[in-house]
DNA sequence: GGTGCGC
DNA sequence: GCGCACCAACGCTAA
DNA sequence: TTAGCG
């Protein structure tokens, strides 16, 4: 027995990184700062060598939820009103930069003071505020801080991207976070650590109303950090609401110094101006100069509201409110109101001007703007039903002997070679392979289980002669699933088709690193579970080319009501795959593909092609739809390719297919990480098909 | 990557 | 016991 | 029949 014979291998250094700093809770005397041990750590990060000081980070951004939800998989964070801030931490230089990367150096000088005892390399994310004299975070404020007279400055961290060499980013947010607290020193009054509340995410929400909080923010807890990305794992919500109203006319009150003292507002509704109000606070002297001069031009003797609204109306805080003279406008400006609620009678409650909205034109104001629905949250929901998604797997291998034998569902594997280099400029090695095939096992398999295989081979790495191999019946070992076939030669051969992970490791094995099945099961090997559209960029294509085509081709589904899923191809293209649920042949599937990549071809006709034949297509990008056939293959979702970067393909959201994506974006580095992250987003490819009979009929 | 042959 | 050669797809269609 | 393609 080789397993326990060999006991001395790899047990090495490694604790977490440690420094010394007055303030600081030491970290020995405390837990360490994983929930993992250093070891376990270390493998996490195994597959990233040391990374260098980063240059610059743009911050991952929060997407908008209409309303807040309960999950234990969340934390939930204040969402502060201030501005978005990173910070750089090298060898006691500190830059602290803005969401564009503008220096916050001299502007709030202050903070880098609090630095100064910082004894470690690190980059961190956080929001800098100003707390008025009220005790209010206060954004205007903010905007006009010039010193320590103007407001108390605050700096709260929330992240850390980079620590003393390590690369934080592809590690959970609990764990980001936990490191982070710990090398915040304890004494500074201006930099501190943002916390999270152990709290439902309704009941913060409802605190945060009643504090008068901008919102909260939800983070999922396992989430990944990801640079200048708007994620779905980070929930902002707003405890305000906004809406767009017609500017009807000002007050001024008497004896006031003001320009004006409030904008009495208005929406339509049936065609008929409805008074919603007056709004006195958000406008400081500048806007009000500004908002004057637009007004101008715009006044008028008569009143745009049916009936001349109470202006002067006393409310609970003001018995007895100052008289106030009223000049009315025309009907056409549009402001950019915020509020709490909407009292009986639809007066706005606690209203704040943001914004002239010089965009709009009066007639389309409307009474509730953007909002994103809950549906991002359905989604990650429907993710936590997936058990699998939530085991983390140790790797396979250890990264020392270059033989290692293992027991895989039963069956004994010797793997061997294990130090050989598969991918050359990166260093990545067979064993490398292994253990990401090994850890993405549970994703990628349902997209492989009763499928035949191609196997494509590359025993000596991706600069090694390849060959593709799809005849098993010589190699197989007995537990190995077949799949008899007849070539054209009338010869009887095997597929081989994978049933678990033992097949999977195999595979990886044999040097295949890309995983090839068929688009159907054993069971209908005639209705392929997906119909594929393949976007292939010539070498005189961009890459910003072929987002565009995908875009379109997104476009196109959506006018036909035909739901459709993207992923990089983790070569030079995009693949969007639409769910048919094995319901249709292949003639029928390809037919259907056809008709999608034609009016993709008609409104893109200047770069792109449905010609078969290379020398057709004028060196135009190929939206290729051919390979909705019997017995194709594609590189399956999450498959590695073999390709400079070791790159994945990885399925997408649609968001993502934009300007800006690469196709070296996901690899075998930081895959597993993404992964975990998001859960299986590619799985409705698997489910309920599309009813293409319906969506034809709608076409005629 | 696995096999079989010749040395 | 080693180095080495050899093996490991397929179906379609244009020309 | 072969060459090219995916």
């Amino acid at each position: 027995m080789w397993i326990s014979r060999k006991k001395s291998t790899a047990r090495k250094k490694t604790a977490a990184p440690e420094k010394k700093t007055g303030q600081r809770r030491s970290i020995s005397e405390n837990k360490a700062p994983f929930s993992s041990s250093p070891q376990e750590l270390l493998q996490h990060l195994s597959v990233q060598k040391k990374k260098p000081f980063p240059e610059s980070i743009s911050p991952m951004l929060a997407s908008l939820a209409s309303k807040p939800f309960n999950d234990p998989d969340w934390l939930y964070e204040i969402k502060w009103d201030g501005y978005r801030a990173i910070t750089f931490l090298q060898n006691g230089k500190v830059e602290i930069v803005s969401r564009n990367n503008k220096s916050f150096h001299e502007t709030y000088y202050p903070i880098n003071e609090g630095f100064k005892q910082w004894k470690v390399n690190a980059v961190l994310d956080g929001e800098i505020i100003v707390i008025n004299a009220k005790g209010k975070a206060d954004f205007a404020a903010l905007q006009e801080w010039r010193s320590e007279a103007d407001g108390e400055l605050r700096y709260y961290l929330f992240d850390l991207l980079w620590l003393e060499g390590m690369d934080m980013t592809a590690l959970p947010l609990t764990e980001r976070r936990e490191v982070l607290k710990e090398i915040i020193p304890l004494n500074d009054e201006i930099i501190l650590y943002s916390p999270d509340f152990d709290t439902t995410g309704t009941t913060f929400f409802k605190q945060a109303q009643k504090t008068g909080l901008e919102g909260i923010l939800a983070k999922k807890k396992d989430s990944i950090y990801e640079p200048g990305k708007r994620t779905r794992n980070w929930l902002k919500i707003k405890t305000e609401r906004t809406l767009e109203a017609i500017i009807a006319g000002y007050t001024l009150n008497e004896g006031s110094n003001k320009l004006f003292s409030s904008l009495l507002l208005g929406i339509y509704e049936n065609g008929e101006l409805q008074y919603i109000g007056p709004v006195g606070t958000g406008f400081n002297k500048k806007t009000q100069e500004e908002l004057m001069l637009a007004f101008k031009p715009l006044r008028s003797k008569r009143c745009p509201f049916k009936e001349i609204p109470e202006y002067n109306k006393p409310s609970r805080f003001r018995p007895n409110p100052p008289k106030a003279s009223v000049t009315w406008l025309k009907p056409a400006l549009v402001a950019e109101v915020s509020y709490q609620t909407v009292a009986p009678g639809g007066i706005l409650r606690h209203p704040s001007f943001k914004a002239l909205r010089t965009d709009k034109k009066a007639s389309e104001a409307k009474t509730e703007h953007a909002v994103k629905p809950e549906k991002l949250y359905k989604k990650t929901k429907q993710k936590e039903k997936d058990k699998t998604a939530k085991v983390v797997r140790k790797t396979l291998l250890n990264p020392t002997d270059a033989t290692q034998v293992r027991i895989i569902n039963g069956s004994s594997f010797t793997f061997n070679n294990l130090h050989k280099v598969f991918w050359p400029v990166e260093g990545y090695t067979k064993r490398d392979m292994l253990n990401y095939y090994y850890q993405v096992a549970p994703y990628i398999l349902p997209y492989l289980k009763n499928r035949p295989q191609s196997l494509n081979r590359f025993p000596n790495g991706i600069k090694g002669k390849s060959f593709y191999q799809k005849d098993l019946t010589a190699h197989a070992p007995e537990w190995m699933k077949l799949f008899p076939y007849t070539t054209s030669e009338g010869e009887h051969k095997n597929f081989m088709v994978p049933e678990d992970e033992r097949a999977l490791l195999f595979m990886a094995n044999a040097g295949a690193i890309e995983m090839n099945p068929w688009n159907s099961t054993i069971q209908k090997p005639d209705h392929p579970d997906w119909c594929l559209i393949d976007l292939d960029p010539s070498s005189k294509n961009s890459f910003e080319q072929v987002i565009q085509t995908a875009q379109v081709t997104k476009q196109v589904l959506d006018e036909l009501k035909v739901p459709g899923y993207p992923k990089s191809s983790g070569s030079t293209g995009i693949h969007i795959y639409i769910p048919l649920n094995a319901k249709y042949t292949y003639d029928e599937c390809q037919l259907f593909g056809k008709l999608i990549a034609t009016r993709v071809h008609e409104i893109l006709p200047d770069f792109t092609s449905i010609e078969r034949l290379t020398k057709n297509r004028k060196g135009k990008l190929y939206i290729d739809y051919l390979q909705n056939r019997p017995k194709a293959t594609l590189a399956a979702p999450y498959s590695l390719r073999p390709k400079p970067g070791a790159p994945v393909s990885m399925p997408l959201f649609w968001e993502e297919v934009k300007k800006g994506l690469t196709i070296t974006d996901w690899h075998i580095g930081n895959a597993i990480a993404r992964i975990r992250s998001e859960g299986d987003i590619f799985k409705p490819v698997l489910g309920k098909g599309i009813d293409m009979k319906k969506v034809l009929k709608g076409l005629a």
